[in-house]
DNA sequence: ACCTGAACACCGTTCAAGT
DNA sequence: ACCTGAACACCGTTCAAGT
C-alpha cells in the first residue's frame, strides 16, 4: 500500500510531460513567446535539451499542451449564466481574460486550427447556441462565427502584448495609437479619424463584449 | 531628357525595396511561410543576405510590406455594392479570397495588430457602417467586431493551409475533420458531434459570409 | 526506460571590406 | 551609396553514449 509509484518519485524531480509543460507555461508567462527555448527550458529543469524530446515530440506539441493546460482550467466548469446569452458571454470573457493573463495563448489560438482548446471553446459556445431557440440550421454558423470572432480578438490582443515595451501601460498604448489615428490622412481615413478620440478611453474588454453581443443579436434575430 | 534615372537601372536588376518585396511574395506563395529565408531570398536576387538589409530593416518589416503589397490591390477600389451591407460583404470577401490565394497573409494579419493593412480594412468597413444608419455610438464597436471576425477567420484559414500536405484537397481535410468530430466523446462533445455531418459538405466561404451577416444583423438591429 | 550533452543543420542579423 | 559574403549568436532537433 505504498503511496508512491514504483521509482519515479523517489525524488520529486523526475521528468514528465506535466512537469515540462508546467515549466514551459512559467517560462512563457515570464519571458514571453520568444523566451521559450529548449535550452532555457531544459536548464530550468536541470537536464539537457534532448531529455525533453523523450516526453514531447517537438516545440509545436509543447505549445499546444501549454495552451491546453491553461485553458483547461477556464473551460472546466459549465458556465453558470442564467440565460444562454449570459453563458456565452461568460465563456467568451473567460477566454479573453485568460489571454489577458497569458498573451501567448492568444497567438497560439490564432495560429492553430482545430486544436483541442479551440474545439472545447467551440463545444461550449455551441451548446449555448442550441439553448437559444433559433433554427437548427443556424447553429453551426452561429457557433463558428462566435469562435472566429473570439480567436480574432485573441490574436490581436496577443499582438498588442507582444509589441509592448515592458514598461508601457495599456493607457500609453491607447494614447499613442489614438494619436496615430488622428494624424492619418483625412482623405484616406475619414472613418478611422472620426473614431480616434473614442479609442483613448475605450475599454478592450467592453468592446470585446459588444462584439459578442452584436453576433448574439444577429443570431437571436433569426428567431 | 533621358528616361532612365542616374545609374540605377542601367540594368533592370538593381536592388530596391519593391523588387525585394516582389521576390518575397513569390517565395511565400511558392514555398510557404517557412520558405522565406534571407539566404534563399538573396540567392534568388543574386546577391548576399546583407544586401537586403540596406533596403529593409528586418524580416518582420519585410512580411508587413509583402502583406501590404498584396492587400493593396484588393483594397484599392471602393466597394461597388449597392447597399452598405453588400459593400461590407464585398470587402470581407475580398480579404477572404486574398487569404485563400496567399495563405501567409492570414497568419500575418492575425499576428500583427494595427498594421497598415488591418487599418485599411478597418477604414473600409467603418465607412460602410456609417452608411448603415445606426447610432453613431455603435460605429466603433461594429467596425471593430467585423474586423476582428475577419482576422479570426484569416488566422484559421492560414492555419488550415499550413497544416495541409501539398497533395490533399479541401475535401480531404473536411472529411478527415468531420470523422474526427464524429468520433469525439458524446458526453463531452454533444454539440460538435451533432454538427459533424454538416462539416463535410459545408462551404468555408459561405460560412464566412454567414458570420458577416450575423454581425450585420446585430448591427442593423440597433436601428 | 530514460537521460545526457555534443553535434548538425539551419536561422536572422551584423559588419568589415569592397565598388 | 550600395553591395558582398564571411562570421556571430543563436535556434530546434538528433543521436551515440551513458545509467
Amino acid at each position: 500500500m505504498a503511496t508512491r509509484t514504483r521509482h519515479t518519485d523517489r525524488r520529486g524531480d523526475a521528468l514528465s510531460k506535466e512537469r515540462i509543460v508546467e515549466a514551459a507555461v512559467d517560462l512563457l508567462d515570464e519571458a514571453g513567446e520568444s523566451g521559450l527555448t529548449f535550452r532555457v527550458l531544459s536548464a530550468q529543469l536541470k537536464t539537457g535539451p534532448g531529455a525533453i524530446y523523450w516526453h514531447v515530440a517537438n516545440k509545436s506539441e509543447l505549445l499546444v499542451a501549454a495552451t491546453d493546460a491553461v485553458l483547461a482550467g477556464v473551460l472546466a466548469a459549465d458556465p453558470a449564466g442564467a440565460t444562454p446569452e449570459n453563458a456565452i458571454r461568460e465563456v467568451a470573457l473567460g477566454v479573453f481574460d485568460a489571454i489577458d493573463a497569458h498573451p501567448w495563448i492568444g497567438t497560439q489560438l490564432a495560429r492553430v486550427a482545430s486544436q483541442s482548446a479551440a474545439l472545447r471553446i467551440f463545444e461550449r459556445l455551441g451548446r449555448q447556441i442550441q439553448a437559444l431557440g433559433v433554427p437548427e440550421t443556424a447553429h453551426f454558423d452561429a457557433a463558428s462565427a462566435l469562435l472566429n470572432y473570439i480567436l480574432g480578438v485573441a490574436g490581436q490582443n496577443a499582438a498588442n502584448a507582444r509589441s509592448q515595451d515592458p514598461g508601457t501601460t495599456r493607457l500609453d498604448v491607447l494614447g499613442a495609437e489614438s494619436e496615430l489615428w488622428a494624424s492619418l490622412d483625412p482623405a484616406e481615413f475619414p472613418f478611422t479619424r472620426t473614431v480616434a478620440p473614442q479609442l483613448r478611453d475605450h475599454d478592450d474588454r467592453e468592446q470585446f463584449l459588444a462584439g459578442v453581443d452584436l453576433i448574439l443579436g444577429g443570431v437571436t434575430g433569426l428567431r
